[in-house]
DNA sequence: GATAAGATCATCT
DNA sequence: GATGATCTTATCA
């Protein structure tokens, strides 16, 4: 069940050697798989946020190159993982070629696994939306260790492709969240999200 | 349903 | 010493 269909293909690096936007829109739809101790992880990336280079004022990089944002001037398909109001991580893949400073954010999975839920449910049970960086960042157990951990390498963080196509109109673009400081930027249409997704969990689930 | 505020720390000034 | 690319809980309507 947990397998790994035989056409998933892992994301190269030439994948992410692309611009942030073209890079958002196109990982809709794909997988994003933690390998940890007791197995995979994975989920169906359903919403991210594009961060497009130093002109953009949301963007972490358009402070200039600090130790905090080296990682963004690297290479593309490498983790971009950062703290954020002191309790949650942030988990961003850098974009575009080397020494042009972008990525784009995920912030939404549907896990259809859930070795968590140790209940007696079968493969029927609903998907389960993890949706804000924050809580994704606790569920995959990102953290700090895996900055800069380049996710072309296919091991312990990756992203597959499963075949899954997406017509644009299943896309949604709407401004980016948390970034009202950054003027018009904040305004731009750089959050995209998969219209279809499955319904939220109640406030009060268990677990 | 909506809105407000507190938690908590790596990074930068 | 200030500041977040957030989430949860409390309070009000």
């Amino acid at each position: 069940m947990s397998k790994v269909s035989p056409e998933a293909r892992i994301l190269t690096r030439a994948y992410f050697n692309r611009p942030a936007l073209r890079v958002a829109r196109s990982l809709l739809g794909k997988y994003l798989v933690r390998g940890i101790d007791t197995g995979l992880l994975a989920g169906r990336i359903v919403e991210v946020e594009a961060y497009v280079g130093p002109q953009d004022l949301a963007c972490h990089a358009s402070k200039g190159r600090t130790k905090r944002t080296d990682v963004l001037f690297g290479p593309p398909g490498v983790a971009y993982v950062y703290l954020i109001y002191g309790m949650y991580y942030c988990f961003n893949v850098v974009t575009d070629r080397a020494g042009y400073p972008a990525a784009v954010l995920v912030r939404a999975i549907e896990v259809y696994e859930n070795p968590a839920q140790t209940g007696s449910k079968p493969a029927e049970s609903q998907p389960v939306l993890i949706d804000g960086p924050g809580r994704l960042c606790r569920f995959l157990q990102i953290d700090l260790s895996l900055n800069r951990w380049d996710l072309s390498v296919g091991q312990t963080l990756w992203i597959e492709d499963r075949g899954e196509r997406l017509r644009s109109a299943e896309i949604v673009a709407t401004p980016r969240i948390g970034v009202d400081y950054a003027g018009e930027w904040a305004t731009k249409l750089y959050r995209f999200r998969i219209q279809r997704t499955v319904s939220r969990r109640s406030s009060r689930s268990p677990q």
